[in-house]
DNA sequence: CTGAAAGCGCTAACAG
DNA sequence: CTGTTAGCGCTTTCAG
């Protein structure tokens, strides 16, 4: 039980009969407005401080009709480009003093309907999101647009909704990837991927057999690998068997946890990185430059990503941005590491 | 400009208009208040369903004072100890449908402090909350507290405060990093770590010397590094000037980012991970596993003191939990792998 | 320049 | 069982 509760609870109420003043002219001296006298200001101002008062977010969200709050709705967050992402988006947030509401939908299409739902609520002024991997209905999302609050798209993106979106080149990305592993001299490359259907993961597959088409392999889909997206033991199984029976002399993984488990069934299997197979994943670890062998990645721009959704998203919400909604495509990078030098 | 705006926002004033009962029935309708008749229920329900009835999030907080909502601030969200420790703290609020908001410190007092500041408002119910590793003055945190807002702390916590905290044995852990290291045949042990005043940092520190007194080594402060605690090329040059004077032969880095830099610094110097020096590193990164060479980890049970704290907190809230605010310690382990290897 | 009054949408006494 | 009423604390016309 603390002391001085809510007894000493100081609201314009109070301030107001401090000062003789009434509460309309206390909400404007404390906006600075403009119709009222620098001496009032300072008055206000003064005893505010003195009194400790601190304005009532949700009385003043009611009355607005804005609350200052944002949501960002991921997948998961123990995962560098997720966090990263939420780097940059604070770091546009913070300076104007707006709150961030975070949800975890953990990959589950029904979490995220029922998230979304709840959004309606007027709780939020807009929403930076990532959808989970099996949101194949987009119907909620739609919902929730129709209620007039902005929604910006980052990473995994539903192609069938009309939005902000901010993307990398993920076909570009994985054809090049692609490439580099068959300039290293590999014949049989193998995609590593997860079950789902952002259309981040069918464009990275898009991008693998584009690659190998245009280099005479036609891989009828052998080459392709489908792990759970939870990080397990589990999904170290599925590549184990999958290097035992199709042999594959380079690999690209397409998310972050994958790299991982990749690494630890070439390990269990005494496959040697890269004169035995040769990797490359699409992840934004810092250790990846300090792994056994340094792996070469696709580094994308997580925060600038979640940088330029919340400035699209705050464009929006300022009426300054009034164009129709668009797709902004940054570019991610090859980094070569030894996993798969010659 | 979406279609269905504002205009027809449904409330309670419109259900009860289209059912010809009043808002309190409504009201107490949703919420299957025991005064209202089953056949009542039903048709409110129904009409809620069809009309796409959302309660407004803000005006139900105003009411109510209170809010269903909790706040997290912690210094860095790109971490693995940090967003494992969201996904406990997850793990317990979404299934009593309780909405999260997040704040990064950066490791800054200004900004924490004016965080605090700004929760006073009522915007959350509670708070839980790691330090920024340069808070000393902890006035900000009294002073909520004493507005009655119940706030756990975790990992890193103030000695000085009467609050909830969840840490881990950081002493023992340290004490424990350093045998083992003397243990592989270490003669020379540099501590790594950053500057700042939480109680986890003198812990390991403590810890450290404590290991090096009980084996008779007398450090003179000569052992201990200290870094910034950004994530930055500066720490890897500090840290290869260090290695350079003092030629240590074991090393032990407090902090999960420090791993990259010390591997990064001994890479530089063409020394050899275990056998001119080996590492021992307070970190949850996943890939410590497949680190060239695989690291040794004081691992941290992120997820659980993220639980714990989150349950402690909703303790709090429902006046379940009375007694006196108390410190949970929680073990963290040692995971030997090859770069402690004699 | 300042104040009175209405009301954002909801909940909780209290009557009936 | 249902309705009336009075606010939660703030902002915003509109008068003066």
């Amino acid at each position: 039980m603390t002391a001085g509760n809510k007894s000493d609870k100081v609201n314009m109420k109070t301030l107001a009969r401090e000062l003789n003043l009434s509460t309309a002219t206390i909400s404007k001296a404390l906006r600075d407005s403009y119709d009222i006298s620098p001496e009032t200001k300072q008055r206000v101002m003064e005893a505010a401080r003195r009194l400790n008062y601190v304005p009532n977010a949700y009385a003043s969200s009611l009355r607005k009709q804005s609350s200052n709050t944002i949501a960002i709705i991921i997948p998961e967050i123990a995962d560098s480009f997720f966090s990263q992402a939420i780097n940059g988006i604070e770091s546009v947030i913070a300076p104007k003093k707006y709150h961030a509401l975070i949800y975890l939908t953990h990959d589950s299409y029904e979490r995220e309907a029922s998230m979304l739902d709840d959004l309606a609520s007027g709780r939020v002024d807009g929403l930076i999101m990532s959808v989970a991997s099996n949101t194949q209905d987009t119907s909620h999302i739609k919902t929730l647009q129709e209620t007039g609050i902005p929604i910006v798209f980052f990473d995994r993106v539903c192609e069938d909704l009309t939005a902000d979106k901010i993307v990398t080149d993920d076909f570009n990305s994985a054809y090049t990837a692609a490439t580099h592993l068959l300039q290293a001299g590999c014949k049989n490359i193998s995609l590593v991927t997860i079950s789902g259907y952002p259309s981040i993961l069918s464009a990275r597959e898009q991008g693998y057999r584009k690659a190998l088409a245009d280099n005479g392999i036609t891989s009828e889909d052998a080459g392709i690998v489908t792990c759970t997206n939870k990080y397990t033991n589990e999904n170290v199984g599925i590549i184990k068997e999958h290097l035992r029976a199709m042999k594959p002399d380079g690999i690209i993984a397409t998310v972050e946890h994958l790299a991982t488990s990749t690494y630890l069934a070439c390990d269990e299997l005494k496959l040697q990185i890269p004169h035995d197979v040769k990797v490359v994943c699409f992840t934004n670890q810092i250790t990846a430059a300090i792994l056994n062998p340094p792996l070469t990645t696709i580094l994308q721009p997580a925060y600038n990503m979640g940088k330029q959704a919340a400035e699209i998203l705050f464009g929006r919400l300022s009426g300054r941005l009034v164009e129709a909604e668009q797709e902004l495509v940054m570019p991610s990078q090859l980094v070569a590491r030894a996993s798969t030098a010659s």
